[in-house]
RNA sequence: GGGCCAUUAGCUCAGUCGGUAGAGCACCUGACUUUUAAUCAGGGUGUCCCAGGUUCGAGCCCUGGAUGGCUCACCA
């Protein structure tokens, strides 16, 4: 009893058995290099060329309906399925036999005819095939296909294999991006690369994830943002500049975190926020228009336009209309303070008005903001990159674009004097020492850069997880991540 | 971290009151030369997530744990 348990899954030896059976007759299950002329899509859409011509196309083996001396069978490649069917005549009784070792998941190449069954599905009569792949595990069932979650992130690779949706998805989120790329490029940026290990982690308020430098002896961090290295660029003179990139927070796991993600950060010099907020509704509405062929979209089954330009809201007035709270009434901190209590959010002393609104902002606004809308007039204290604005210093030059309630982008007019900055930091700093560990970090080497001469610029970073998220209509950002971030689990036959 | 839920065959899922573990697909054996959820005849392939406990007896009840999902908290 206990020596049969440690046999493997009989699906399993049968497979293997037959990938044996194969060598026995001299086919090698795992064959070289193919050449597929065609894609499976290509000989369904170009049928009236090639009807009657030899073509070679190559798959995995996702379906064989055998019928004697006869058999169809389905080959999935990259773009789409085709019908594939087998003849004994045709093949030779020797040929014909190997049909017996094909199972479900193996890939093979094939060459053959062209023609429509009597059905009329356009199909490939195969004259020849090739092993190129055995499976050795079976696949998921066709009808229902992989529905375990854990299964499908974790064996990702068989998820992309029967649904193919997903692989739509994933398509989709490269294109996006490589549009992204196009455009910025065609309007002047420069793409750039900073370092993604750091010795000091700046640039958001997040913790860091940290890990050692053997030779160096020196923690070093990675990084939760690439604005700081972006900006010192704009002091070196590069006017233009964007880095798409991988970003690391050592934080909490949602459907919209996932301790990895990846940011668009772009910035330009002698510009301010408003030119970010132009660059970013025409990013994501160009991105839309080329990838899903419209700038109107439909998320969670409502109807989104992103056609620029967006609305803008100021968090105040925002605030006021979902909360009833008018800030630019309420005189100083203490006001605020009582606004909250009778609001009846719970707070820590020593909070300012700019603290309070940002709170009010997020408790009753964020999940209202579902058409794309920019949210101004951010409070300084959570913005200690921006610059503050002339006719009121409480309120920094930012704003933040939501759509479906969710933070897309966030931009500002970038700071650009030294000694507001390391006040910032300064201020960043105590907080931090009020327990805080999510404050900023001072980096006197920004600073140092700063003292050179930063010209006025405009930052802007977009989210791309939940952009592709938006444009794909996903809810979990972990339907958008190939490999989201899971705690380890040994796989068992 | 808290709450709720889930975990049964390769996959998708049933499993009544605590009494020998079920279905469909997949798979295996056989028939079948234009099928397509092919069809027909036959076959159940299992660490019921793990470890304890209660019980004559546990997939089911209890305790603890694991993983995942949702949610709250947290979080640019």
């Amino acid at each position: 009893m206990a020596q049969e348990q440690q046999q493997p899954n009989e699906l399993l030896q049968i497979r293997r058995q037959k990938m044996e059976a194969l060598r026995e007759k001299g086919i090698e299950p795992y064959g070289n290099k193919f050449e597929a002329e065609y894609y499976s899509l290509e000989i369904n859409e170009e049928f009236d060329r090639l009807e009657g011509k030899e073509v070679t196309v190559a798959g995995r083996l996702i379906s064989i309906r055998s019928h004697g001396k006869a058999s169809f069978a389905h080959l999935q490649d990259y773009r789409g399925q085709i019908q594939i069917y087998l003849r004994q005549d045709q093949l030779g009784p020797e040929k014909y036999e190997i049909l017996d070792l094909f199972d479900i998941g193996d890939f093979i190449g094939v060459r053959g005819e062209v023609f429509r069954t009597r059905k009329g599905e356009i199909t490939v009569e195969v004259i020849d095939f090739t092993y190129l792949a055995k499976a050795l595990r079976p696949l998921p069932e066709k009808w229902h296909g992989l529905k375990d979650i854990e299964l499908r992130y974790r064996q990702r690779y068989v998820d992309l294999i029967v649904n193919q949706e997903v692989k739509e998805t994933f398509i989709k989120r490269s294109r996006m991006i490589s549009t992204m790329r196009e455009l910025l490029n065609e309007w002047g940026f420069l793409e750039v690369e900073t370092p993604i290990m750091q010795t000091v982690a700046g640039g958001a308020l997040a913790r860091p994830f940290v890990t050692h430098h053997n030779a160096l002896d020196i923690k070093l961090y990675l990084r939760i943002a690439t604005e700081l290295h972006l900006k010192r660029l704009l002091v070196g003179g590069l006017d233009k500049v964007y880095e798409i990139g991988r970003i690391f927070r050592n934080e909490g796991i949602s459907t919209i975190h996932n301790p990895e993600f990846t940011s668009v950060e772009i910035y330009q010099n002698y510009a301010d926020y408003e030119d970010m907020m132009r660059i970013t509704e025409n990013l994501i509405y160009q991105i839309a228009v080329k990838v899903l062929g419209s700038g109107k979209l439909v998320f969670q089954g409502k109807e989104l336009d992103l056609t620029p330009p967006w609305p803008r809201e100021s968090m105040i007035e925002s605030v006021r209309k979902y909360s009833g709270v008018d800030f630019s009434a309420l005189a100083d901190d203490q006001a605020a303070f009582e606004a909250a209590r009778k609001a009846g959010l719970e707070l820590d002393k020593g909070l300012s008005w700019g603290d309070i609104l940002y709170m009010f902002f997020e408790e009753f606004c964020e999940e209202q903001l579902l058409t794309p809308v920019f949210i101004t007039g951010f409070p300084v204290e959570v913005s200690p990159l921006a610059k503050k604005m002339e006719s009121d210093p409480r309120l920094a030059i930012r704003f933040e674009a939501f759509i479906a309630g969710w933070e897309i982008a966030n931009a500002f007019t970038e700071l650009n004097d030294p000694i507001d900055q390391r006040e910032r930091f300064e201020q960043q700093i105590s907080k931090r020492e009020a327990g805080d560990d999510e404050a900023h970090v001072m980096d006197e080497d920004f600073i140092h850069a700063l003292e050179y001469g930063m010209p006025p610029a405009g930052g802007l970073g977009i989210g791309i997880d939940r952009m592709v998220m938006l444009l794909t209509d996903n809810i979990s950002i972990r339907d958008v991540i190939l490999f989201p971030t899971l705690k380890p689990k040994l796989l068992s036959d």
